[in-house]
DNA sequence: ATGAAAGCGCTAACAA
DNA sequence: TTGTTAGCGCTTTCAT
């Protein structure tokens, strides 16, 4: 009886894989030859080289990563981590996430850098640095700091190179990278003010440093307009899907009446406009509302939704770019970039 | 001037990686011990074995991943590949692809495996084996089998362990994890025909297998039902978010009258819906409407959405399973997982 | 119970 | 232009 083991060949049946020594016998050469040939290295004949790369295409060889890079001492691997709450062991849900997963693999793919991606209990994040300590990854990009503040500072104490996207914090000694959450949420919060809108609600868990922020931007609008900020149109709900809702029916418990609803995702909005809805009223004309992310189903929603426009693309390659600085001991500096608002039906037009 | 090199630490910033030899030297004892130690081999005494943990777990050492792997010649990577078609160069944005993502994470991590993620455009789909080939991973999970069938193929020829998330076809070489599509297809349909609706538009590219056997359980139910399939309520629409609006308005553009729509997924139903509701059109009223996949939203949607139901997780670790028992030389059969009808407003309830 | 030494697949002096 | 050799960080015989 064979005995087989997990996450190996099995001895008998496959063939084992191909190797640079292989490539040599057949080939007629030594593997130092056959190593300089794949490296397009000048010192090789001309001839011998265009055979020795045929060879190895036409019989699919690839180095062995592994093997080359523990002899050049690289790594070419970049961990990309994104928090979970252990308690609601909740599916991943928001859509942005998923484009802000997208764009990170883009752009590590552009720069030639493998994803190596991982899910991450909050509760374990200084757990978070196991691929890097363990040499499998060379830094770690986190997708959302969450309450774990702190426990990113120590991972920087420790040397691991690691890029966040989040909100700048005060005594962050991490790079972060992030949408202007402040200035996002003024310019949500203004536009609501110029519509007329008197009494807005706003979605999101202060707990976190983004939502507060945009919180605090909302908060300097109306301050701005002489109103007063209304703790009771503050419902603190989570990133998950339901949370929409759940701001809705809070506002509905509190029988506080409102004429808008900044949330702080869109993903939040469309929940909180679909649970408006179920509840007669009509949006834009009795409750506005804003999202935040622009998402690419905030432009297809009825209402078409207004939205605080976060720049992925861009996000994603800062993100890639500020860790590789960081590796390569360059300078690196946190950013905030520049967010734009996306007026749609949602919270309407402004007659100019 | 020192030369600083992508993806290495700086030679002088950084100071160099710990390695076993550090702690072997710390510990007093030679390289071996330090190895047997951190494997909890029986045969280092006792004490030793504590005072080496203890070192390595206070200096956060942790084994080289890559340089183990080499050694054993064994690997714990799995690739995830999400092809995308090149020309649209569109972000991810379906978020049932999210949730699966994070659910195939979730069943790796479980079964001690990392993910090595991958975008891959769909013209390049033979370059889809490299980490293969170059022994970064042990084999692949596509999601997605798109227009690829055969090329997929000739991975299997090549001897690629990889296991596909999509629908059975003829002359299928892979093994391939999926819903049970047609019977998905045939409930919506007959759902719909049992709330009375006759004229049932078909949203869906009939150039991808799922939507395809969808489509056949649509045809299915019409024809047991008796009526004829009319290929004027058939819209071929991409899985891209924009694909719901372009569907319905390409049923006004044809000012064919219709009382249903079967979307196929849930992402195109919302859109539909919200392209619907420009239009004037009342849902469920006048129109009801079915979608795909069950994702979070979906109950959360107004009007909430009945939708064909793909148990995800379900879904992750059966796909995990296959391949691992496919690298090991085990027995690998495809598998249809059921599908059930989650029923809600958007195609009311049955009145029993 | 521990250490010395060989070798995993590759690259880069160094020699020829 | 090519081959020989040493060694990347680790595990495991084999010897002690």
């Amino acid at each position: 009886m064979v005995k087989v083991q997990r996450g190996q060949a099995s001895i008998d049946g496959a063939r084992r894989r191909l190797q640079m020594a292989d490539i040599a016998r057949l080939a007629g050469v030594s593997t130092a030859t056959v190593s300089r040939a794949l490296s397009h290295s000048p010192l090789v004949n001309v001839e011998t080289r265009a055979r020795i790369l045929e060879l190895a295409q036409s019989l699919k060889y690839s180095i062995n990563v592994g093997a080359q890079n523990l002899r050049l001492k690289q790594n070419r691997t970049v961990s990309v981590m994104i928090p979970f709450e252990r308690d609601t062991r909740q599916h991943l849900s928001d859509p942005f996430l998923l484009a802000m997963l997208g764009s990170l693999a883009d752009a590590l793919t552009e720069q030639g850098f493998d994803m190596l991606f991982s899910r991450i209990g909050s509760d374990e994040l200084d757990a978070a640095a196991a691929p890097f300590d363990s040499g499998r990854s060379i830094g770690i990009l986190l997708v959302g700091q969450g309450r774990h503040h702190e426990q990113i500072n120590e991972l920087v104490a420790r040397h691991v190179p690691i890029v966040v996207w989040g909100a700048q914090l005060p005594d962050q000694l991490y790079c972060c990278v992030g949408s202007d959450n402040v200035r996002g949420g003024e310019m949500a919060t203004s536009h609501l003010l110029a519509l007329g809108r008197r009494r807005i609600a706003f979605l999101g868990d202060l707990a976190l440093p983004e939502p507060l922020q945009r919180y605090r931007g909302y908060c300097a609008a109306l301050e701005r307009h002489g109103i007063g900020v209304d703790p009771r149109l503050q419902v603190s709900v989570s990133f998950l899907p339901d949370g929409g809702m759940q701001g809705v029916q809070e506002m509905v418990r509190r029988a506080e009446p409102f004429d808008a609803v900044f949330a702080s995702s869109d993903l939040l909005a469309m929940t909180a406009i679909d649970t408006l809805r179920t509840h007669g009223v009509r949006v834009p004309d009795d409750v506005a509302v804003i999202g935040y992310d622009d998402i690419a189903q905030a432009a297809l929603f009825h209402p078409r939704l207004t939205t605080v426009h976060q720049p992925i693309a861009a996000a994603a390659e800062t993100m890639v770019a500020a860790l590789l600085s960081l590796i390569d001991g360059g300078p690196v500096r946190s950013v905030e970039l520049p967010t734009v608002l996306s007026i749609r039906a949602s919270a309407g037009e402004l007659l100019a």
